[in-house]
Parts: structure tokens; C-alpha cells; sequence
DNA sequence: GTCTATAACTAGATAGAC
DNA sequence: GTCTATCTAGTTATAGAC
């Protein structure tokens, strides 16, 4: 296994579990036992580390998501909000087979980016993989033509706002739901919890309650 | 102003901005406009300082917060779910008298808190203000007798997932409805925005669609 | 209480031998 | 490509004059 393979599996672990401004790069080069100035030899600064460990997952996930999402607007029927919402699923546990618990690795890591790091991956994930947001705002207009651009941001971001946070946060999760309920969860456990709870943007429930709240 | 609320001023902006481990004690003193020695003859340390900001936020809300969560156990009446949730608003929006923006930079510090420092915060927040977790808890159960504490405690983290993530980055979020919708919102628009989703959690619609994911 | 000066340490990055 | 040694700049924290 190459150094430059040793040192994005070790950063992507640590990255996931403690930030990107949480780790050192030498907290990195001693766990992939590797010399600490092969980080630079390599990557040539931490922000590039930081960008190859996105774009290792990045390049599996997102022909798959393009693939995945365009599929539901060349159809002939038009797909349902679910339809839409679903077509995450497979690409991401995909990233599973591809590494050892990449789905909860990856969700995480972009959790870290949004908070982390000023806005600078967001710039780096629309500005480097926009095929997937295109797609994915084409599939959603198909699906339900009502909704406005405006709309459909609001709740995409909220929904990511949920499973990005949730992942951030499995291993305290985990931790409860051993400690004070005597329940063995896993990843995929959360998951499982997760999804129901965010399927419900394409509820109908929900304009009911919006229009509650509109003033 | 005395030197030490200069500090906490100071320090709770940088904090919910940067994070704690992005907010270094010369960027704070230097806003505060006092000496770098102060933060630490006042404080003592960087980890007491962020306990201190937290605190002045959770001694305004802890006592509304458990008093309004307290009214709804000791009424006659059952409260509704959704009385449970709306008991956090008002307390809630209470901190933006008490302080300039209070309600988002609470929230930002809280969603900063779980996710910088390895729970560090969660700790201090559940062991020092139990009464209001308690409170809850009992009035969630009173409202809705057939939830579990392990129904709750998911549905709560994520609805809390939604809330902080959206607080965390509510600066993109301004910014993006301002570049790709030509619309202005500001702090109070994003929480009018996040309300009607995260009611979701006490509706019906929610169970029917939990019941079609089980497994 | 407030300041200067500095200790003690850690960070990312690099020069140069091998 | 890989190593050691080191640089520069940043960090938290403290000692001691005022």
C-alpha cells in the first residue's frame, strides 16, 4: 500500500472524528506510519489533503448520484419526491463496499466542512461536482413542479442539516442509546432511525404545516 | 463594562463565528480591546472561558426554560406535543433581548459545542443543568404517554440536528438566498423558515410514515 | 487589576542529506 | 521517495513589575 494511500485512509479517520482544525498533521503521519514531511511531499499543504480526501469519495459518489438523478428526468413518468430522495440511498451505501463504514466516514466529513472550515469545501463540492446539484435540482422540478428553486433549498438544506449533524454525532448517539436505554445500535442503525424522520419533507403533512405558519 | 463581560462578549461572537478550536485568546482579547494576560487572570483558562460564555446563555434560559416545561407537567390538562415544543420559543427568543442576536448565537454555539470538542459541552450542559432535561423528558411523556424515551431521545437529537446545523451556517444560508434568489432574509426569516419543518416531529404524518419503514 | 515580557509548547512547512 | 533537523509563526499560559 502507497504512503500517499496510508496518509488520506489515516486523515479521513481522524478528519471525521475530531475536524479538520482538529487535527494536526502529525497526529496523521503517526497513525499511517509515515514521515511527517510526506503530508507536504505529497499533497503539498493540508487544505490540499484535505480536498484529496473529499475527491477520493467524491469521484466514486458522484458519476453515481449524476447517473442515478439524471435517470429520473429522461424518464417519460415524472419521478416523486421520493423517487428523487431515494436515488441518495444506493450511491451512498455504495460508498460501504468501496471502504469500510465510507457511507458514516463521508457524511461526517462533509458535516465537518460546512462547520469547520468557513464555507471553503462548499465553495470546493459546487464549484468542482455541479453536475450533481443540477441533476439533482432538475429531478425535484420534475417531480413537483410547484415548488420553488427557493423552497427546495430551504428544505434540502434543513434534511442535510439532520443526517449531517446526526453523523457528526453518531458515536454520542451510539453511546446513549447503550448507556441509558441498553440498546446496541450501529451506524446503520442510526440510519435506519434517521430516514423515516427525514422523509417527511415530502410529506404531505408538511404544507399543511407551513401554510399554518405563514404570516 | 468591566473586562471580564468585554471578554465574554467578545469571545461568544468569535466563538459561534469560528468555533472554539478556530477562535484563538489573541483574536479575542484583541476585539474585546483588553490584555491578552486578562483572559486568563479573569477565566483562568480557554476551556473555562467557553464554560463561562455558555453559563451567562444557560442561567437566562434554564430557569424560563424549566419553569414553562414545569407548568406543562403540573397542569390539569395534557399538554399537546406540540405545546412541548412551542414551550422552548419563547424562552428561547428571550435571549434576543437580553443580548443583541442571543437567540442564533446561543443556537450557534450550542450546534459549535457538540461538534467541535468532542462532547465536551454536552457534558457540561447535561450534568449542570439537568432540571431542564428532566422537565422535558416528563412532559414529553405526559403529552404523549405512548412514546418511548428512546422514540423521544431520537426525534429530539434530530429535530436538535436541524436547528444547529441551520444556525451554524445560517451566514451561508443568508448568503446563497441572497446570490441565487435575489431574496433578503436575515436571522429571524431563517427561523421562520426552520419552524414549519421541525414541527413535522409532532404530527401524525410522522408515524404513518415511520410505520411503512420498519422492518 | 492591568500591563510587559517571556516561557513552554504546538502548528504547518521546508532544506538538504541519503 | 523518504528521512532528520530545523524554521517560522502560531498557540496557551504565567511570572513579575507597576
Amino acid at each position: 500500500m502507497s504512503t500517499k494511500n496510508k496518509i488520506l485512509d489515516a486523515a479521513e479517520v481522524l478528519f471525521s472524528d475530531k475536524g479538520f482544525n482538529g487535527t494536526s498533521l502529525r497526529e496523521i503521519t503517526s497513525q499511517a506510519e509515515v514521515n511527517l514531511a510526506a503530508v507536504n511531499y505529497h499533497f503539498g499543504s493540508k487544505k490540499e489533503l484535505i480536498k484529496a480526501v473529499m475527491s477520493r469519495y467524491m469521484n466514486e459518489l458522484s458519476p453515481r448520484l449524476e447517473s442515478a438523478l439524471g435517470a429520473l428526468c429522461t424518464d417519460e413518468a415524472s419521478p416523486t419526491l421520493n423517487d428523487v430522495f431515494s436515488a441518495f440511498i444506493d450511491p451512498l451505501l455504495y460508498l460501504n463496499t468501496f471502504k469500510d463504514n465510507g457511507t458514516s466516514i463521508f457524511l461526517q466529513l462533509l458535516g465537518r466542512g460546512y462547520t469547520d472550515s468557513q464555507g471553503f469545501l462548499r465553495w470546493f463540492l459546487t464549484t468542482q461536482y455541479p453536475g450533481v446539484f443540477t441533476n439533482f435540482t432538475n429531478a425535484v422540478h420534475k417531480a413537483y413542479p410547484e415548488l420553488t428553486a427557493e423552497e427546495m433549498f430551504w428544505r434540502l438544506h434543513f434534511t442535510m442539516g439532520t443526517i449531517v449533524f446526526t453523523m457528526s454525532s453518531s458515536d454520542a448517539l451510539i453511546d446513549i442509546a447503550l448507556n441509558d436505554f441498553e440498546r446496541q445500535v450501529d451506524i446503520a442503525g442510526v440510519i435506519r432511525q434517521v430516514i423515516p424522520y427525514v422523509a417527511l419533507w415530502c410529506s404531505s403533512a408538511y404544507h399543511q404545516i407551513s401554510a399554518c405558519h405563514e404570516v
